[in-house]
DNA sequence: AATTCTCCTTGAACCGTTTTAAGCAGATGA
DNA sequence: TCATCTGCTTAAAACGGTTCAAGGAGAATT
């Protein structure tokens, strides 16, 4: 390998000379400039990034950290912050914690040793404390999609009151008023959002046109557990004409027990997921759900951590918010009663 | 932030002896060992990574090349590699090239500034020559379900040419006689590997059983543009009764253009995919696809790589292959005059 | 011609580790 | 008692860059 030695003796100059080429183009005579980047071009040289970190104390490297990145909406969300930390010449180290909040500990350890600049988290539940010694350490952070506790950061984030309260609106319009709600644990603060939304919106509406809502928490946000939830539901007593999804997995596989067990949806029960997946549009019943710009979130969230890096004292934090947008599909409908009411008028 | 210093001078020891403490605790006097260990404790003292890898020229960072991480195959994978690397306490990198060989190479540039142990590519096309530049500066290389054309590297695949032949057999014993080969470009080796394996399996046939093949290339393997070709094609003449796919999302796409155009999917046309991706079960036709074992795949891709940087002088290059499975859904079916043909006899 | 200015370039210090040769006790053997 | 050995510990030299004070060569000013 290549150092800068090399390329100085190569070039026929100092060291010093090499590193302000690639670091300060300015400062070099044209010259003296192009000579260099002419050998650093044939020898191949790529500066060593330990070296240079070791010294500066930068090293374009970000983490991120995410509870599950087989489902779609952090993969968008990945493609996002991979993209925006590529076009600023940084680097991202993907951190899977499957929500647990001990493996989250863990890759914040190997974060902190990696010596990484920032760190871009959708954290887990109780982790608080582990986030407070990361900053601690002088690492910067950015929340994703859930609130900072306290933490001094900068955040983005979807609205999801407004989120849920869409949902709400959406089935409580097309005429039904027994709604299931099939959310993950109550301690995910978006799932706390949006059930804060849900219960917004209700209070705004007259008491005649108030739905009642059921709430079900699922131990895992996945299509899995949702069909074994419903599944066993329905053996009990199908005491509810739509369901309002903590997001599109938990869609597919409520939709997927529902009509098993011989409910049609929507004609018997409207179902609305959340998150919009790109394949929400494929699916058996094309999926009513709400729209999360999750690239964006992704490309917003290190776009605001790479600025921190570069400029940490012009800094100041900040929180950028997303609106989530209403998809209709063919999961929702209107209620039968709902139509003959519609009927009539 | 505490350095190594500041733990040698806490303790009363040398800076050398800290450094033991760490690194080979057995040449330590257990009192010493002790002591030091008890500072490192009180200090949270986490040793600087880039310090150590400047010097020992390890770091425990792998990086992970794919072309296109939104694909659920990718995600899988990239799944397997982040668990195999946590489990050894390796970090990985996600670089997502989008198929670009361009985008590639720079990510290899950028994956051999922060001197990555070892890279696992998925390789874009006429990527040979940027993979040996980073062989030849000492970055080991795992190539992941593209062979390793002539490289010095190891490699885990899955069978693409079983594959193939596990996709028109199960056509071909449906009576399917005339089917669209629907694939991407053919300098994807993955794309000529199940060609091949097409090409094999009717040659084994007999003349009256062979079925007649066109084939139609993608630009790109997306929903969309699979969605663009087939509406293009009917208009012209439907000329086929079955579809072999090159990936799920692209069977997706078809059969949503297939229906949209009032062809029933699978009583007139059979479509199979590839990959098996999760949702292929709750699509509207619930696909019948080629199951590849993606976790696994890049889990055993990762111990690879990081075996080979554990142990590289007993470290053997090798070729790791899965077979794929076939999983028959609802996307197949019978031709007509098959089914007549089968009641017949 | 001497002085001051500019503009580049250079040499050296330093970042926080690992590693190795050398040093220093105390124990052992003669 | 002196030499040799053994078992730890230490000092110092890398690793490959960045940074900054200082130097040097022309150009501009006096």
């Amino acid at each position: 390998m290549a150092s800068i030695r090399d390329v100085a003796k190569a070039a026929g100059v100092s060291l010093g000379t090499v590193s302000n080429a690639i670091n300060r183009p300015d400062v070099l005579a044209p010259r003296t400039l192009r000579k260099v980047q002419k050998v650093i071009e044939e020898m191949g040289f790529v500066p060593n990034a330990s070296a240079r970190n070791l010294r500066a104390g930068r090293n374009r490297v970000v983490g991120l950290v995410v509870p599950d990145i087989s489902n779609p909406f952090f993969t968008d969300l990945a493609r996002g912050v991979n993209d925006a930390a590529f076009a600023a010449k940084y680097v991202v180290i993907l951190c899977n914690t499957d929500e647990s909040t001990e493996k989250e500990a863990q890759y914040l350890d190997v974060l902190s040793a990696q010596n990484v600049e920032g760190i871009l988290i959708t954290p887990a539940r109780d982790s608080n404390r582990a986030l407070a010694s990361v900053t601690e350490k002088g690492i910067r952070l950015a929340l994703v999609d859930r609130p900072a506790l306290g933490l001094q950061a900068c955040s983005v984030a979807v609205n999801d009151s407004y989120g849920g309260s869409l949902a709400l609106t959406h089935l409580q319009e097309l005429g039904h008023r027994k709604i299931l709600l099939l959310t993950g644990k109550a301690d995910i603060p978006q799932v706390a959002d949006r059930s804060a939304g849900i219960t917004e919106a209700i209070a705004k509406l007259s008491a005649a046109e108030q739905p009642t809502i059921t709430e079900l928490r699922l131990d895992s946000m996945s299509a899995q557990s949702a069909y074994d939830a419903i599944k066993k539901r329905i053996d009990k007593n199908l005491d509810f004409t739509g369901i309002i999804c903590g997001n599109d997995m938990i869609a597919l596989g409520a939709i997927r027990a529902l009509r098993q067990s011989g409910v049609s949806v929507p004609e018997e029960v409207s179902v609305i997921g959340y998150d919009d997946i790109d394949f929400a549009d494929s699916a058996a019943v094309p999926l009513t759900s709400i729209s999360q710009p999750a690239y964006e979130l992704g490309y917003a969230a290190a776009e605001l951590i790479i600025s921190e890096c570069e400029n940490p004292e012009r800094h100041v934090h900040q929180r950028i918010e997303f609106q989530p947008r209403l998809i209709v599909r063919s999961s929702t409908a209107p209620t039968t009663s709902h139509r003959a009411t519609l009927r009539i008028s």
